[in-house]
RNA sequence: GCGCCCAUAGCUCAACCGGAUAGAGCAACGGCCUUCUAAGCCGUAGGUUGGGGGUUCGAUUCCCUCUGGGUGCGCCA
């Protein structure tokens, strides 16, 4: 909408500048959507920001503005108002036109071009494979999949990857806790109380008696000679003994089953969970394999060619403080072992191989602390830092009314994430999660959600949706003729009608800018408002009205906000009934 | 202690990278169903944008400071 007033500007601002008046024509020009309807349908701020260097006052610079604008067909008139901003009040043809483009580009009504063939890299949620996703997980992959779309619409080519963490101590830790649980489920008591530092979840004891009903008691002799786990002070050093004694009891061939009857199945639990969310990734990338192929060692051999490695104290450390980091990070543990960090600078290293022109990492907030550290490495490596960009998103808690639920994955006390989807539905849930900015702590009252289910705003825009339809049906019923073609749009002159039709113009410029800021909340809070706006309409006026013409076009305007808000709920993964 | 994030109506949140009189929803109160779905609409009330300074035509937005929350500071992942 705002280029029916932009290319006028322009013109007008190249005349001043032809005349000496103002200095230079800005690259870029910017128009608010003014609060008031008396301060016109487009509002510029240019007289205030030129009116400095060109040595006028902002209101007779605004005056001079008004009168280079050449004359327009979708400007009804200009008005200097305030400190100096210019008002631009448009013809109502202009309105009218968004309908008709909406009806020709249907689902690609909002769709923009912006990435001139870029390849966006987009990880999320990689949740570690050690239990279930929690509700915690759910926002990340919300929001994600949002991101995603809207990328993707706002024209960048977007690879969606999951990174899977299936080395390191964590799967070691879930391994022997299925062992533990595989002891129990073949009838055999353990010699000490279930450890504090193992996994208690349910879902573990399935693990194990799906193991058991494979495997038999094959495993069970690995407890003969087992460690005293009560004879530690730490929790963790009596899992860490159990996990040694098993690996060397067992062997690797064996132990790798056990660990991988644990990580499969809760891979393969997760994967089905998101899918059925509406979440899906293209690539599952996994840690264990970046290990094996070397890759790690390559990329830090890389760091240290690049002369930003040094040893102390029988560690391989990364001077990252060289970059700003606060401290220098540990690459290769004393045991020569590398580092969680360490897979990370090889992770990063390879998706830069890869031929992407920009990256996107979703991490838990709680990780802001890795963000110097990664970016220190790529630069280490000669790699262009600016082009990761990391987005925070901020915990998600739970309440059930005023109680906080306490989560740990641990303890095996959580809500999942397919536990919240079942009480409170798919739509509710992929929609609440967007409905604030991920920089925001996220309040989810699981009673509120349940007790008010009917109230969901993602309801009230469905409902604004499925209202459409309900017309063609109740038209169809009274035996009312549908147009043929797009009828006559300069009918539509009611006040609601026109600022209907203003608001839709609106979506593609907001598809916009939530692509660029990455705020896919920008869309759910747009469509509150045009189905708000529908539904006033919807209340005060008559659609089906007997005038063939007039009906016509306003079916055509009602048409125009159903396929808008369905193209919005499809970039939120939310679906768009024609029935409720 | 140091770093990062946050603080807006009673509650949950917006506010188009500095714009005009800070907006919605819920909760409260009062209206609207013999007329296209009342899962809806209309109206009323609700604010020193945590406090205090500064920058300028103009600040919820940028800078400083204080207060109060969250989170991070492992040879864990």
């Amino acid at each position: 909408m705002k280029h029916f007033a932009a290319e006028s500007l322009v013109q007008a601002l190249k005349t001043l500048h032809q005349q000496g008046v103002i200095p230079e024509v800005p690259a870029h020009l910017d128009f608010d959507r003014p609060r008031q309807v008396e301060h016109g349908d487009l509002a510029s701020n240019i007289a205030l920001l030129l009116a400095r260097s060109a040595g006028l006052p902002p209101r007779n610079l605004a005056e001079r503005i008004r009168e280079a604008l050449p004359d327009s067909p979708w400007i009804k008139r200009v008005e200097v108002a305030g400190p100096g901003f210019l008002n631009f009040f448009l013809h109502p043809v202009a309105l009218q036109r968004v309908i008709a483009e909406v009806l020709t580009a249907r689902k690609d009504f909002g769709r923009q071009s912006l990435g001139l063939g870029q390849k966006i890299h987009l990880e999320f949620v990689s949740a570690n494979p050690t239990g279930p996703l929690h509700v915690g997980h759910g926002r990340g992959a919300a929001y994600g999949a949002s991101l995603a779309e809207l990328l993707r619409y706002a024209g960048f080519e977007v690879f969606c990857e999951y990174y899977v963490n299936d080395a390191g101590r964590q799967m070691d830790i879930l391994a022997a806790s299925v062992f533990l649980r595989y002891v129990e489920a073949a009838r055999q008591s353990l010699p000490w109380p279930f450890p504090a530092s193992a996994y208690r979840g349910e879902y573990v004891c399935e693990i194990a008696r799906g193991l058991y009903e494979r495997e038999g008691k094959g495993f069970l002799f690995a407890l003969e000679g087992a460690p005293d786990l009560t004879g530690y002070a730490d929790g963790d050093q009596a899992i860490d003994a159990l996990i040694a004694h098993l690996k060397s009891v067992l062997g690797e061939e064996a132990y790798l089953r056990l660990h991988g009857a644990g990580l499969q199945e809760i891979l393969a639990d997760i994967h089905a969970d998101l899918e059925d969310f509406g979440v899906r990734f293209d690539h599952w990338y996994s840690e264990r394999t970046l290990m094996a192929s070397g890759a790690v060692h390559a990329a830090v051999q890389a760091l240290e060619a690049a002369g930003f490695c040094y040893e102390e104290q029988g560690a391989l450390w990364f001077r990252s403080t060289a970059f700003g980091d606060d401290k220098d990070r540990v690459l290769r543990r004393e045991n020569g072992a590398y580092t969680y960090f360490a897979s990370d600078v090889a992770y990063h290293y390879e998706k830069y191989q890869r031929g992407f022109t920009g990256f996107i990492d979703m991490w838990g907030a709680d990780h802001h602390g890795y963000i110097p550290r990664v970016r220190a490495s790529l630069e280490a490596l000669g790699l262009a830092s600016e082009r990761l960009e990391v987005l925070l998103v901020q915990f998600a808690n739970l309440y059930r009314g005023s109680e906080k639920v306490s989560m740990s994955t641990r303890a095996g006390e959580f809500v999942t994430l397919r536990q919240l989807r079942e009480e409170v539905g798919n739509d509710a849930a992929r929609f609440f999660y967007v409905l604030r900015r991920a920089d925001q702590h996220l309040d989810f009252d699981l009673e509120l959600a349940t007790r008010h289910s009917e109230e969901n705003p993602v309801y009230y825009i469905q409902y604004a949706h499925a209202r459409v339809h309900s017309l063609h049906r109740q038209g169809s019923e009274r035996g009312l003729a549908e147009a043929t073609e797009l009828p006559d749009l300069t009918l539509l002159t009611e006040p609601k009608e026109l600022e209907l039709a203003a608001l839709l113009w609106r979506f593609p410029e907001q598809v916009r800018s939530a692509a660029l800021d990455r705020e896919p909340h920008q869309i759910a809070f747009y469509l509150k408002d045009l189905a708000a706006s529908f539904h006033t309409y919807y209340n005060a006026t008559r659609i089906l009205v007997e005038q063939p013409q007039l009906r016509w076009a306003r079916m055509a305007l009602a048409d125009a906000v159903a396929q808008t808000l369905a193209n919005g709920l499809a970039l939120l993964g939310v679906s768009a009934p024609t029935q409720m």
